[in-house]
DNA sequence: TAACACTATGACAACGATGTCAGGACAGCT
DNA sequence: AGCTGTCCTGACATCGTTGTCATAGTGTTA
């Protein structure tokens, strides 16, 4: 800038006014200072800027559990979408569903620094981020909500969805419904569980653990989870899968095991509806959740100050075949 | 930093000795810098430290085309992988395939500053970065080479790919082979319909332009272009299928018309071999693509000054049934 | 004991930008 | 002409950190 200063002849601040689009410099000082600063190819060093003005530097952090699940994709393509009409752009991390991974990724994003941050929690304690937040780091919780802290989150409706899609495979007759999801270290995980079992109990069908296979976050645990629920003496007649990995790995499982079982998913997933058994699922907008968040921590970022907000995407029911086989 | 300092009752670079681990303070004094670091939640302002030793923050920037295509999304989490390993974050942006916004956000990036870039080019000429490069930032393309520019650039094998996977067609005696792909103004567009030609040439088998659809980017836009190919008067009876997002298109457009020909897609996709005919596909590791790029850009980064290096990474083709349909 | 080498420490400038503020130019008014 | 107010402009301090360098303190040697 300085450079530029020196070859338009002005000083360094009248520079800077053009830079920043500032009121009151004439006409013939400001044209002399973009040629100046066209024809030394001078742009404005973004870490010295947000140095000086606080901490406005047009990046936001988007910590998520797995960058190659189509979910985490949507999330952060429509997270992106709106950053970029804010002119900032995001700094994406995965955590791989390690909570102390999270807190390391989480503090060291925000002293990078950013001005916001887009969090999926992995740890289920965020008391650490108080201290964040009191220094004015602006958080938004998606998918689950942080631990032990008042914060934003935008949700799904977890507990209706997972209920939504037992009461359906319920009512086709089954009565022996697996389910095949995550570690109960994941809030998704415990709620859509809860809506299992509400479902069974609604049916007054008592609640069989030899039915429930936690902790597979990975398309090949899922796999091998739903084969052994196939294999059972007493085997599930039908399964629900709590979210797209887990529904992949079923569908997996049931081909090497030439066992078909009804089966409904969580997040609804490409080419669901072109497989040999059209798959149905528990459906709902995941750039809406990505997007959602975003405009919030935006909001939050541009000073708005409303007690913490907890907003719940819905989901709906999609049949498409999978979750319509009778027992 | 300053209050640290105080805190401890020592100089400012007392402190900043202690965390940059330098050689020369006594332990006694480091604990007492630690000790106020800990109480008083300290974190180094990464922007400042960059600002004043120059360009070392821990971030460099990746840019792709869409984030939501599997492609780029293993892409990402490789070059992720490999950051994290250099204690580096990444920026990911997307380009749309628009050649201004390619421009804009990279020259953004660049000025953050970012460390280095990977970028998979929209447009095709890359002149704009000769100034950048000089003033020592380090770029590595993917998946396209730059255009009008010396730089590293790490590929696939498009034109063998594409020459594998007709000559494959047509050996199962296929004469009018349909080519679903991109526009030409992208590169990887051009080198496919190359080995599309190439496999044609050495059948001789005449080229038909009424068989080739270019200008398909995305899912909806190959499964009409799909449909046209089926519903020729002389139409296809095999398609090869550019990209992932193609040859889904070219999926749905079978499913929709009720048409099912030979196909082999470019790109392995999830849930492929899971379909009512498995899909054929040309494959190769995207994470490999992402990987090489990574470790390139950083062994740049670190003072290698190797002439561009252009690192291509091989294709083979997996027979699942697509393909395998004869004339 | 004086001279010297060496280590540990902190004062200060600098990185590149912006906020504050003072001062100069100029028009409009008395 | 003299005064006032507006509008432009640039000097300077500052953001949080690190590089440079001077100095104080310690131990060693003659």
């Amino acid at each position: 800038m300085r450079d530029v200063a020196r070859a338009a002849g002005v000083g360094l601040k009248t520079v800077s006014r053009v830079v920043n689009m500032e009121q009151g410099v004439r006409p013939e000082m400001q044209q002399r200072v973009e040629d100046a600063i066209v024809s030394l190819g001078f742009r404005r060093n973004v870490a010295a800027r947000s140095l000086r003005t606080g901490y406005h530097i047009g990046s936001i952090g988007l910590l998520v559990a797995d960058l190659m699940n189509p979910f985490y994709s949507s999330v952060a393509k429509a997270v992106e979408r709106v950053a970029a009409r804010h002119d900032a752009v995001i700094i994406i991390v995965s955590s791989g569903e390690n909570a102390t991974r999270e807190r390391e990724l989480v503090l060291n994003l925000l002293h990078r620094p950013v001005d916001g941050m887009i969090v999926v929690p992995a740890g289920s304690d965020h008391r650490y981020l108080e201290s964040e937040r009191r220094r004015g780091a602006q958080i938004v919780f998606l998918d689950r909500s942080g631990g032990h802290i008042e914060a934003d989150a935008v949700v799904l409706d977890n507990f209706g969805g997972a209920k939504l899609a037992v009461d359906h495979l319920i009512r086709r007759g089954h009565k022996r419904v697996g389910f095949v999801g995550d570690s109960t270290t994941v809030q998704t995980a415990v709620e859509r569980l809860e809506g299992y079992k509400a479902a069974l109990a609604a049916a007054a069908i008592p609640y069989d653990p030899a039915l429930v296979r936690l902790g597979s976050p990975a398309v090949e645990l899922a796999e091998t989870a739903a084969r052994q629920l196939l294999a059972l003496e007493n085997r599930a007649t039908a399964i629900f899968a709590a979210n797209n990995r887990q529904c992949v790995g079923v569908l997996r499982a049931m081909r090497a095991s030439q066992r078909q079982v009804a089966l409904v998913g969580f997040d609804d997933f490409e080419l669901s509806d072109l497989l040999p058994i059209p798959v149905s699922v528990v459906a709902f907008d995941p750039a809406e959740l990505g997007r959602a968040a975003a405009e919030l921590l935006f909001s939050r970022m541009a000073g708005d100050t409303r007690p913490p907000q907890r907003i719940v995407i819905p989901t709906r029911l999609i049949q498409r075949g999978s979750g319509e086989i009778v027992a």
